[in-house]
DNA sequence: ATCCCGAGGG
DNA sequence: CCCTCTGGAT
């Protein structure tokens, strides 16, 4: 009975949705690319509110990676603890501060490769924490960009390697940056996980996902 | 009760 | 590919 669409564009859906979303800058708050790359990982499974909520006493005892390379670990487990996931968290992010004291001179790394080498840093991160701090082009694919990616055609997988490449491979790299920050605010906002604004959508009528009186996965 | 701004391990 | 890790939000 659903009239089936074809997936949209990547760069149509990003010159509607550019318009509507013109402060891209991430909610974390940091000082540093090193406190931005802790935030991030520490924001897996968790909201941005609830990692500004923890970070201010995290990075007023260790700024930056020399500092946290020291900590104890049952130290940074209670001040991380409200994140969720919080043993792995606070091994990863002591481990990857002892890791960049040792072998990157105490700077975060800007190399694919040497981001991905550290505790805790997968593709997301590593992908925007090389955008926010070097300027360098990648898709940033978190759950929101990966279910609007599905939703909208454009990229119709739960994998997010795959998702990464589908959305890379439709897209100028000078616009992969913005697709993707653009894409994270209307998906955290308006395509939602639960109970997506179909009807404040731009895009609705022209979605595959959008069904009659809203109501999807 | 179920889901969520990931990554690592089996 | 699947599972697990966790607290907080809904």
């Amino acid at each position: 009975m659903r009239t089936q669409l074809p997936p949209m564009p990547a760069d149509e859906v990003l010159t509607i949705l550019s318009p509507l979303w013109p402060d891209h800058r991430s909610a974390l708050n940091y000082g540093s690319c090193f406190q931005l790359l802790v935030a991030v990982v520490l924001s897996a499974q968790c909201t941005d509110e609830q990692v500004n909520r923890v970070t201010p006493a995290l990075f007023a005892i260790y700024p930056d990676a020399q500092a946290l390379a020291g900590a104890r670990l049952s130290d940074v487990e209670r001040l991380v603890h409200s994140t969720g996931f919080y043993h792995a968290k606070a091994r990863n992010i002591i481990a990857s501060a002892q890791q960049i004291v040792h072998s990157y001179g105490g700077a975060v790394p800007e190399a694919m490769e040497a981001l991905l080498s550290l505790p805790g840093v997968g593709r997301k991160t590593a992908n925007l924490v090389r955008s926010v701090c070097f300027g360098l082009p990648g898709i940033i694919v978190d759950t929101h960009v990966l279910r609007i990616a599905r939703r909208l055609g454009i990229a119709p997988t739960d994998d997010p390697a795959k998702s990464e490449r589908m959305i890379a491979a439709s897209l100028p790299q000078e616009q992969w940056t913005r697709f993707s920050n653009v894409l994270n605010r209307h998906a955290k906002y308006v395509c939602t996980a639960r109970k997506p604004h179909c009807a404040e959508c731009p895009l609705a009528m022209n979605c595959p996902s959008t069904q009659p009186f809203d109501q999807h996965r």
